[in-house]
DNA sequence: GCTACTCTCACGCAGCGTGATTGTGA
DNA sequence: GTCACAATCACGCTGCGTGAGAGTAG
């Protein structure tokens, strides 16, 4: 067919910029089909077929699916239509959100990955600390028992002990970075902060350990003690199995002393 | 094996709630695989693996694909284990951005479309608009020859007229949400526009009706038109092919003048 | 013997990429 | 005859979901 009105399938698949497998595909889908075919089952298209092409491609570039995309271009009526676009929209910006998260997330278990390599294990240290937001997951008696990771909490989970004799978790929490409904505020403040690793997921010997060091800073008995798992989601630092992260805000006064000496 | 130790195929799924065909699969490429198999090929699980476990999946959430898990986590050296994670953060922020523009033309093209259905095709309008950022793709001498479609110049295009006489496009641009390497600047201010629709591609038409239009607002001779497609890439109005916008900056005086009368 | 498990195929999903093989037009 | 096209299978990729059908533990 030297119709110079008619395109291949060849010619067409080059003029739009796709393989020819597409065009079979498309075909087959039904969502572009050749303006004829042959006896011999050789498929021609027309020129103003591209536009089709471009519209089906638009559609894909946002994220539309190709059976979304067919049953919107069958779709008459402009409002429907338009109440599509804005289901994609909001699809959109859901996808960016997670992302978004995930990124942080990322980047908050890099930033305490080379803050240990940097101070090591053992290492009490002082840092001024931006505010933080905590998602409650569980207000369990004692977080010893069960089995505490990304599975069952998220990732950057931790606990939080208040009572400096039982050693109970109050709370067990996932970090988040935009407030929510359930979220708890970590204030901003100067902590006192050490890591600390175990192969065992016992953190109790950990815990005293830490207790004994912050008691030398005169922190009065009670204060809040955060423990933040950093390992253990993303990555294992040697034998150590999981590497914890203690802090306590350290109250003016104490910081006031700490200047003093 | 009533072995307190082992867990079944299902009571291991469950433990980590997953199904048990991920752990079939999971077994079949060798990312997860039990730690006793039965001469009876039963597999069983021992607590431990959860760990396993909760690290694939806190990688599958940021987007790595099984294969990428795999080789992460048979990697021992803590350097490159790190630049995968780097490379990873990378991907999602290229991902998200990709997502962001999608947004934005669909949100724009939205805009375009009610404003379209409010103020109806040839009826000339004032608008007050931002400053926006056009990508130069072509300077072609007339556009009206070639194909101007989503597949040849991307979304959101339109075409730039300077000379009044001939009504040749100077540029063909894309809109842009980022100033980018060569972006061109589409300056705020007061807008003279006028929707149009052609069943036909052919602008040239329309460019004089439209400018029979803007001499009446003694608008300067040469002041530059902008031509945007508004329709084509995401929908069609009717019968009508194409929608444009048609639109040229009001001077300060032009604008006084409007004023008065 | 009943029931709740175990196992191994194997198809299906999206959107093509990449051949293999055979037929056709200039 | 040669060569570049055309066509139709059909497998491969990802990460499982969802059965089918046969065997097994308690």
């Amino acid at each position: 067919m030297a119709n110079n009105q008619y395109l291949s399938t060849k010619a067409f698949a080059d003029l739009c910029g796709v393989e020819k497998r597409t065009l079979f595909y498309y075909d087959e889908i039904g969502i572009l089909q050749p303006a004829y075919v042959d006896h011999k089952n050789y498929r021609y298209y027309i020129m103003d077929q591209m536009e089709q092409m471009s519209m089906i491609k638009a559609f894909q570039s946002i994220g539309m699916s190709l059976k979304g995309i067919k049953a919107l271009m069958e779709e008459q009526d402009i409002t429907s239509h338009k109440s599509a676009l804005i289901d994609q929209i909001a699809a959109l910006q859901e996808k960016q959100s997670e992302l978004r998260q995930a990124e942080d997330i990322l980047k908050h278990t890099l930033t305490f990955m080379e803050d240990y390599e940097r101070i090591g294990p053992d290492k009490p240290f002082i840092a001024d600390e931006p505010q933080e937001y905590l998602e409650i997951k569980d207000r369990m008696g004692d977080i010893q028992g069960g089995y505490v990771n990304y599975l069952t909490y998220g990732y950057h989970h931790g606990a939080i002990i208040d009572d400096w004799d039982t050693l109970k978790a109050s709370f067990v929490y996932k970090r988040t970075y935009s407030v929510g409904k359930d979220s708890m505020i970590k204030p901003a403040g100067i902590y006192y902060n050490m890591y600390m690793g175990t192969e065992e997921n016992i953190i109790r010997p950990l815990t005293k350990r830490y207790l004994h060091k912050v008691k030398s800073q005169s922190v009065p008995s009670g204060q809040r003690i955060y423990i933040d798992e950093i390992s253990g989601d993303f990555f294992k630092f040697g034998h150590k199995k999981n590497i914890f992260r203690f802090s306590t805000r350290l109250s003016m006064t104490t910081l006031h002393k700490e200047k003093e000496v």
